[in-house]
DNA sequence: ATTTTACTTTCGAAAGC
DNA sequence: GCTTTAAAAAGTAAAAT
């Protein structure tokens, strides 16, 4: 049994093993930051159509599987950021941003931008923050958003403002630095977005 | 209103030459008061002019890059002085040195904001890169003429990879219209 | 809390690793 | 692909004041 073992790892192409590792890869991160079992999967039929499309050779497979498993959250609809994956990854962020505008690009996933209010869900549950605020930050994120205010913004940032607007106006009220903790942004950021929100929306409606 | 393309300014220009002449930079390097050479580093020697304000990387084979003017004839004066610089260390310049500008980057003004989320489906995702998360700019790579445009939610732009004075008019014009088209100028 | 400095993106050439 | 040069756009971050 261990020389039949021993034979299939001898003779295994590189290739097969590169798969391997690159899927486990994705299963290791999937995993350190609580992607769904579907999503993984979607990222490891993304990285298999990258490989057939010889898309891998000449690049890191480690970035190259982190930016497979960051597109397959994009298309899912699961919202996490790369700063999320960087955190988790062996590459630096630079690689798995310039693997992910390849693989992106080369398979045509044509990802719409990221919509700020996909986070707010994941960010009000680590507040503790009940549903009430979660439907008042949304709807600020939804009425700003439809202003064209989030333009060239942050997406987490965003959230993270509409969030702390959201939390006051319920009497739930999160500091803004504990909003930045879990949003992973600064607190200068979530400030001069909130302010921004705060002129655009009417208050009265919310 | 104004017109956009009346907005457009120079921002760099990249050029390249040669004298047509091999050089000895480290002996350059002592002769020419400023000059930055690491070859550790990089194996060209940095030399900056101050008006007009560019940086030449002059290299081994003569070759040199200039960068950082903000005309195609502040490129040709600086390259001028350097010349003369050389010629004045008993260094043989050709006359005229062929210069080609290899990169225009301009800047202009829309004069309205835009949503860039609904440019970019609207402009086309496949042409399109906008990643809020990475950077503020919206991407765009415009076949004719062959430039890519940085589109921002102030309604500035950035145009670079053209060649020609016109490359910039003609995309502002361009990506002018296309934006109109599409409902989203204003 | 504000200011300054610095990094993100786009482009191109150069010589060489 | 990287190294170096310069420049704009706007957002974000970190260090300095």
């Amino acid at each position: 049994r261990l020389r039949t073992w021993q034979e299939r790892i001898r003779t295994q192409d590189a290739g097969e093993r590169n798969l391997q590792f690159a899927l486990s890869e994705v299963e290791r991160m999937s995993s350190a930051q609580g992607v769904p079992k579907s999503v993984r999967e979607v990222a490891s039929m993304i990285y298999r159509r990258a490989l057939e499309e010889d898309l891998i050779r000449g690049r890191s497979i480690e970035a190259m599987a982190t930016a497979s498993l960051y597109a397959a959250c994009r298309q899912e609809g699961i919202p996490r950021s790369l700063d999320d994956f960087v955190g988790v990854a062996r590459v630096e962020r630079r690689e798995i941003a310039r693997a992910y505008r390849y693989i992106s690009g080369e398979l045509r996933l044509a990802l719409k931008p990221v919509d700020p209010a996909g986070h707010v869900p994941r960010f009000c549950s680590e507040l503790s923050l009940p549903e009430e605020v979660k439907r008042r930050a949304t709807r600020i994120v939804d009425e700003t958003t439809a202003q064209g205010l989030h333009a060239g913004k942050s997406p987490t940032g965003f959230a993270a403002a509409a969030i702390y607007l959201a939390s006051m106006l319920s009497d739930e009220k999160r500091t803004q630095s504990e909003i930045a903790d879990v949003a992973d942004v600064t607190v200068v950021t979530v400030r001069n977005r909130y302010k921004e929100q705060m002129d655009a929306v009417e208050l009265g409606t919310l | 209103m104004t017109d956009p393309a009346e907005s457009i300014e120079i921002q760099n220009v990249v050029a390249s030459t040669g004298i047509g002449q091999e050089l000895d930079l480290e002996a350059l390097a002592e002769d020419l008061p400023g000059a930055d050479f690491n070859p550790d580093n990089f194996p060209g020697l940095v030399y900056r002019t101050q008006e007009p304000k560019a940086a030449a990387l002059i290299f081994r084979s003569g070759k040199i890059v200039c960068t950082g003017a903000k005309s195609i004839d502040d490129v040709h004066e600086a390259l001028g002085i350097i010349f003369e610089k050389l010629r004045g260390l008993k260094i043989p310049v050709e006359d005229d040195p062929d210069i080609t500008v290899q990169n225009i980057v301009s800047s202009a003004d829309l004069g309205h904001q835009l949503n860039l989320n609904a440019l970019a489906i609207g402009l086309g995702l496949e042409d399109v890169e906008y990643e809020p998360e990475q950077f503020p700019g919206l991407v765009y790579r415009m076949d004719e003429p062959d430039v890519v445009i940085l589109l921002f939610g102030s309604g500035k732009i950035v145009i670079t990879g053209g060649k020609r004075t016109d490359d910039a008019e003609e995309a502002v014009e361009e990506i002018v219209d296309r934006i109109e088209t599409l409902g989203l100028l204003g």
